[in-house]
DNA sequence: GATGAATGAGAATTCATTCAT
DNA sequence: TATGAATGAATTCTCATTCAT
């Protein structure tokens, strides 16, 4: 894979061996990487979240702050995307990683309740936001002088997507 | 990678050397089996195109008959998405691939002039099809009870997304 | 080694399977290559010999035909010396290579009967003037405006070498 | 090559990975080996060199310490001659493995100088130092019994060689 | 605990040889 | 007889993991 144990170890600074007196193995510390960026990444959404304004604006924010993280983190998120497509995620490290959302999970079947939002499965609504957030950073990354286009634009497809048709 | 070169002989049914009989490199084998796989998504995507019906009829048949492809053929599909992120992807192998799909880009980009599709760069259009029908069919696959259902709904939302709002 | 059956055979001109047409294996083939390639020397050596000169001038006859046969054949002359080391050279086909030179080393018999020449076993008196032949050629094709310098010093070495001190 | 690898790590009592904890490839390994083994020819050479003694003695020294060496380490010797037609070998390495025999150098320079010696260029000279003892060795491991003879045959040619005619 | 040299099971690739045509 | 596609053992090199210090 793109990411030996002796390049992690290098760039977390400690000695080869060292890495396996924290994890037991490869797997394991992969897992635990996952958790921690999801987190950094549930840090970087939440934090000034606008919990007064209306699900447009929250939604907004988060899209934004999404972005914006993954722009200005690369490195992690490039870590993140490599890492998801790995076997070797377990079950638990997908459940634990998916727990700082809740609050955005609680906001978004809200809005389904009220007809704001199409009614969706929960995961699905999910998936559909980081889908096409990904699609988005792709191309802001690709064409920095337009990145605020893109964003503009992938929120705007996202919201007609998600929101209830009059 | 999760793909040694003595897995493709084996499942090629053929000896390990032997591929280096038909490609110099795994990288050339990759690309190859790429466009392979492409011109084989592209041509169920093309078979029956219904192209004397309305763009959202041309739409919606694209988008099943993506789905269905990759439904059907989960092997080819997953194999894809597999080679997609590798680095060793050639500049040509992209155009090459993207080839097939040109009368779609034309058909879009009609859409889009006639005010019925929002306007948004070609590339992007095509990137959130694929991103919200990769999302899609990982639903469906998990879930094949339901899979009619996400098929549809996903298909609203992208049509949502990239129609123009009245 | 420097030299797959497959480059062989495209040298050769014929299929990769029918060199095996015509030799058990690679090392028969290389053992055959030998005695042609020596032969072909012994040839480029031989012919016009001076028979009626002096033992000096015969000398110096196979010197400067050995050199500028190896000048101007550098590839077989580079196959040859890839060939020497190789450990599939039968005893036979040593002893066949020598052959056509038996005229050579009855005329440095005579030379050493005579006490023109150092008295010496015959094979160490070839090994000789085939060690320092390839040393002079090395320089001769390393820096050609003095070829014709080293060969002379060649020379004028081996001839004080091996001729009987008075 | 009559060298894998894997042949290597076994002599040397190390696993196969281990060389590449060493050497980061094969062509590095093998530069370094050659070095190593020319500075433990220099050393059996040069040890006791009588810098006392007239030109003679010493030239009679380096050739008999250089067969000496040869003969006592047959498989240094042989690894050597396998090294030499290497194409890996870099230019540096070939700088570096002269070094040791500056000594000699100069000495051989002084000689031509006093016209003690024919005037060559000294690395023509070198070059049929090694040609006529690498030939000597040859014969002295196939008949040990002779090996004397060879020897001391082997020095008076290279001396009449070099010596300059009065 | 932490280290990093050493390990050895793979991985990609080469090439002498075979065999159906 | 001649072909050349197919073979698979051998080769160089990588990397997750171990263990003596």
């Amino acid at each position: 894979m793109s990411a030996p144990t002796s390049a992690l170890s290098a760039k977390a600074g400690v000695a080869d061996g060292s890495l396996y007196t924290y994890f037991k193995t490869k797997d394991e510390l992969v897992n635990v990487l996952y958790l921690e960026l999801k987190a950094e990444m549930a840090d970087a959404i939440f934090s000034d979240f606008p919990r007064r304004s209306d699900i447009r604006h929250k939604m907004e924010h988060v899209w934004d702050r999404f972005l914006l993280w993954g722009i200005k983190h690369p490195h992690q998120h490039k870590v993140l995307q490599l890492i998801l497509p790995w076997t070797g995620l377990t079950q638990e490290s997908h459940k634990a990683a998916a727990a700082p959302f809740l609050e955005l999970e609680k906001m978004v079947n809200d809005a389904m309740t009220q007809s704001v939002f199409r009614s969706l499965p929960p995961e699905f609504f999910a998936a559909t936001v980081v889908s096409l957030a990904e699609m988005t950073m792709g191309f802001m990354r690709q064409d920095a002088a337009r990145a605020g286009k893109f964003r503009a634009l992938g929120f705007d497809m996202l919201w007609s997507a998600i929101k209830r048709e009059r």
